[in-house]
DNA sequence: TATGAATGAGCTTTCATTCAT
DNA sequence: AATGAATGAAAGCTCATTCAT
């Protein structure tokens, strides 16, 4: 009976099945991903997953919504914490990076499989991801406001270039590489700072 | 025979083959998009296509080792002008920011379809990626040697920070918003620069 | 008697789920049908309805029960009412034209619908529903021995060829189109009238 | 490798697929008829079903179509040809009769499975049933307006009871039962020109 | 009396690819 | 050089029914 390490009789159904989509949609991407692979790396049938899920797009909207939720709330705890800007936006702005490095599987899912998503879906995604770049933009301004960072560059472009790298992890980083994801975030929260330096 | 997209009088069947998937998977992605689509789009039939291209996935290839050669050559020539390091870099960095914005279906597609292709063709891509990326790692090197750019960051981890950014562009940037191609590259090099400041 | 919508609460559980059957079969077809909507549209959930019917067909069944019993009920009140042998026929000629319009769901079911039961229960069906024929067939022999109808044709023929016009009905007549109910059977009747002529 | 009736070689596919979906249709309905069940019965596979037709429901609209010009055909002649026009009603009447026993399959599914087809097309075979209709009772008013049918009853209303009893023959006749098609024919013809009788 | 999670078989349709011509 | 009929495997999804509670 033994199955995968997702398999029967260890977490309620629908976890198993958002674990495994999870797992399958990062590897393989999602048009690769039949939903056959996911119930049996689940450890139940089709039945079952249509019971709780709509669809297989209904699955991969519910990877985005926990990934946008945990991401949010980070981030919300960084940027309200009790500190001058530059701390707030460096700690914000290294701990994405180890947050994202701790979870490649959701990140490669995110950049890459959105597109997939319906117009409708799409758009609620959308949404919640605008929520959290302002929330980033705006400690970046506030920090132009003060005159601790450059105002050269508009502060939105600033944020697309940090979180364009955030996106690139994915694709360059390697967990038995030679840098730990805390070195990484220094470095790329550094680069960051000294970019913004006035 | 001549069978690469830009040679000499070829016959015109495979470059509408090859500019029609270009579109069709920036549009909808490479899984989305059907063999019959293609050739509907390009005006012939599958066996024609098939006559062409050995399969769908050399014809991802194609497009692939198109937008290569091209991004390939034109960095060569930035990064070997005669010019001051800081410079060569910052034409280099605003060029390929201008040119993924002017092919932004090629951008899509190269990020977003990279893990459609075989493991010995996605290594190829690779390969070929590699060089590209070390070319623009020497520059920054260039620079930190000669003491113009901090060596507070291995120069690999500035290369990807900046490349994540020009990634990055095809998820955000709109031709019909504020912001001109030029201006995006222009304010997307300076942060590098700056970041590089000593 | 009161039913009001399907919704819970008006009318014990098993009459709610034949009369949400009855509508959905007739409006979109036994197959086209889930249980699913059934359940819904009566308010209640799988189990129960399995708790009263042992099965989808049963409840199939139960629909045509119920229509055979009414239309028996009303021939038999009709033909053997003390009256002259051609206003017996003509009023329950007449009189299963206006039942049939008045439960033109039902009617729908009933011809599209019998295949769908087994084998086992269609015979049941046919055999009332030849019951019913042969109640009906009386009447026209028993004007053609009479010498008041004439017997150039088999008294079998007439009758299908009056049931062909009902079972017809819920082809064509629409209840916002230009007849009453009753006009659509006092010319359905005299025109059965009219073809017995001697 | 033995198969059907229908099986390979015999004639060209679309055909074969044609006959073998008009055959089961009629048998067990649209709905419970399969894909399968159909490519299976014609000897080919699924993939040149939908080589040739877009869709299951295309396929039952195929019959429909064949069925309808067949009948519209053989009516045109029978209307327009040089005799009295009770004559020509009667063998009007007489022929639609026989046709549909001869071809009980096309019958058995235009009247039960109109209702799978999508509202476009409904529409288009209930504006070609129209016409037929139409055709028909022209010739019932062409009869009243000379004198020769009683015009006590509304023309359409004779159209339908007429048509009824042909709808019907699907339901009760059966080959190898007493009656040969054209003395059915023959009898129905004449209980609708005795009801037409002045 | 009633729930609703779960099953498993079956459904229609899509698609990259082959091959005789 | 090019066609297009045909394949065969797999896809996402539906559904009547069961059963522990």
């Amino acid at each position: 009976m033994a199955r995968t390490t997702d398999a029967e009789g260890a977490s309620p159904v629908p976890q198993r099945l958002l674990a495994a989509a999870t797992r399958l949609f990062a590897e393989q991407g999602y048009d690769r991903t039949s939903v056959q692979e996911i119930v049996e790396a689940a450890g139940v049938t089709k039945g079952a997953l249509y019971h709780y899920f709509g669809s297989k797009e209904d699955l991969l909207q519910e990877v985005y919504a926990r990934v946008l939720r945990l991401q949010q709330e980070r981030l919300d705890a960084f940027a309200g914490a009790d500190a001058p800007v530059e701390e707030r936006l460096r700690s914000a702005a290294a701990d994405v990076v180890v947050t994202t490095i701790d979870n490649l599987d959701d990140a490669s899912i995110f950049f890459r499989s959105m597109h997939h998503l319906s117009p409708e879906k799409n758009k609620q995604v959308r949404a919640e991801r605008r929520r959290y770049h302002e929330r980033f933009r705006a400690l970046v301004e506030e920090g132009q406001r003060a005159g601790v960072f450059s105002a050269a560059t508009p502060a939105d472009l600033v944020v697309d270039y940090h979180f364009g790298s955030v996106h690139h992890l994915s694709t360059w980083y390697r967990p038995d590489g030679p840098m730990a994801p805390q070195q990484v975030a220094d470095h790329l929260a550094d680069l960051l700072l000294r970019a913004l330096r006035p």
